[in-house]
DNA sequence: GTCGAAATCGTGGTATACCATATATGAACG
DNA sequence: CGTTCATATATGGTATACCACGATTTCGAC
């Protein structure tokens, strides 16, 4: 492959949008992002879904060579998205119940942290916004847009933990938050959770402006710790 | 390489006990290892100590090509270890006093939720080999023998870790202890903190022993957070 | 002697060929 | 018809050659 083939798909790959980082990002990177997003809008666990995937294949797909293509498998493996066995083939991992509600527990436990590190350093501005993040939905049942809610849902633990100020655990959330949140999807539906969950949400962020640290901590906690236990009674489709 | 001497590289370099998986590892498993072990081994925080790492050498010193080298730091990098910058060098990366703090505080969410669970969960014979890990500690001040203290400290923490029983908190906060291990080397010298950590942790054990909830979290929580603000104050040596 | 341009070199990124081996396939033999 | 062993094939692992590009050095002009 020549320099000018190269730079027409860097170009052309690396230009979502008109603002780019002025340095294309490695095949390796590009890769990497790609094959996150596809595994993450995938439902795997929809049993006739196919989980296996293929190097060879992947390479003709996105028009590159295998060595950046197996690098990104090499992150993905990491991460514990997918699962590489010698001689049979790459696969899209499913998560057991049991990995899903350790997940969901980390998930609880970090996001407690940044719900205290919120109340001690967190702007009354910062904190306001969240408020407004739940506006539009006090005025009508959350049942009548479970879609729409179901993001809001994220939107609001993924802002939570964003007060915290706290990089790492912002880093550490992102991608228990590809793992949970197919599970998320399945059972903000179920049962009258999202009423639930809505006044949850407004105690935490009444925590949170009351400066109220170990309230705001132990809500948070408790609120998804709910979400733990409630996998575990009815979620019996997980492995 | 031919196969024979793959064979002999590999059996030799996967046998350090005699109870191998047997299932040589691949090599960029075993660069990987050795190279995360030569990294949590280096004093990084030495002003002299040389940080930049180069592929090529890596190649000549393990015997082997870059492409698992690669593959290795590829992950290293993705953890938070080293970083590498196209066309200057691999360099390991010394962490930030508020990277560190961070961590630290993320370790305090994962440990305290750890503690939570095994109320719940863990077995009184368990929970009593952790209060045995201290006993040797409490015959003879800490200020004796700092180093051995320091060991303990860290397998205290570990098996409190351990005793939660969630394998996601486990792998979480292994990462965390290889950045961490080298503040609390030099922390756990400064002041009366040996001394007072000793209390906390029978007081930890207690209120696990107790199966109090709350109350161990809370304690584990805090003790964390207390090293957290420990190196706030005293550590400017990190940038 | 100094500044700048050009050549060289060093380094990470990529492509590709080759290797080892588990699994699959099928033929031969009972 | 069933079992077994040899061959083929597929797949992940590894080695290596090449490339692009920035840093450094070198050399020349002023």
């Amino acid at each position: 492959m020549n320099s000018i083939v190269t730079l027409v798909q860097r170009t052309t790959a690396a230009t979502p949008l008109a603002l780019a980082p002025l340095n294309a990002t490695s095949l390796r990177d590009q890769a990497y992002t790609l094959l996150k997003n596809a595994i993450a809008d995938t439902d795997i666990y929809d049993p006739q879904q196919e989980l296996r995937l293929d190097e060879r294949q992947l390479t003709t797909a996105l028009g590159v060579s295998r060595t950046p293509i197996r690098e990104a498998l090499s992150l993905l493996e990491q991460e514990g998205f997918i699962r590489t066995v010698p001689r049979r083939g790459i696969y899209i991992i499913r998560k057991s119940k049991r990995e899903m509600i350790e997940m969901i527990q980390m998930w609880a436990a970090l996001e407690s942290m940044a719900a205290r590190l919120a109340t001690l350093n967190a702007s009354d501005a910062e904190i306001a916004k969240l408020r407004h993040l739940f506006d539009e939905f006090q005025s009508s049942p959350p049942s009548e847009h479970l879609c729409e809610y179901s993001d809001a849902n994220i939107a609001f633990h993924t802002a939570v933990i964003a007060l915290g100020g706290s990089q790492m655990i912002v880093d550490a959330t992102r991608n228990l938050m590809l793992h949970v949140r197919a599970i998320r999807r399945a059972t903000i539906s179920q049962s009258d959770r999202a009423a639930r969950s809505i006044i949850d949400h407004l105690k935490i962020i009444e925590a949170l402006e009351r400066r109220d640290t170990e309230l705001a901590e132990r809500l948070a906690r408790q609120h998804t710790l709910d979400l733990a236990a409630h996998v575990d009674r009815h979620c019996g489709f997980l492995g």
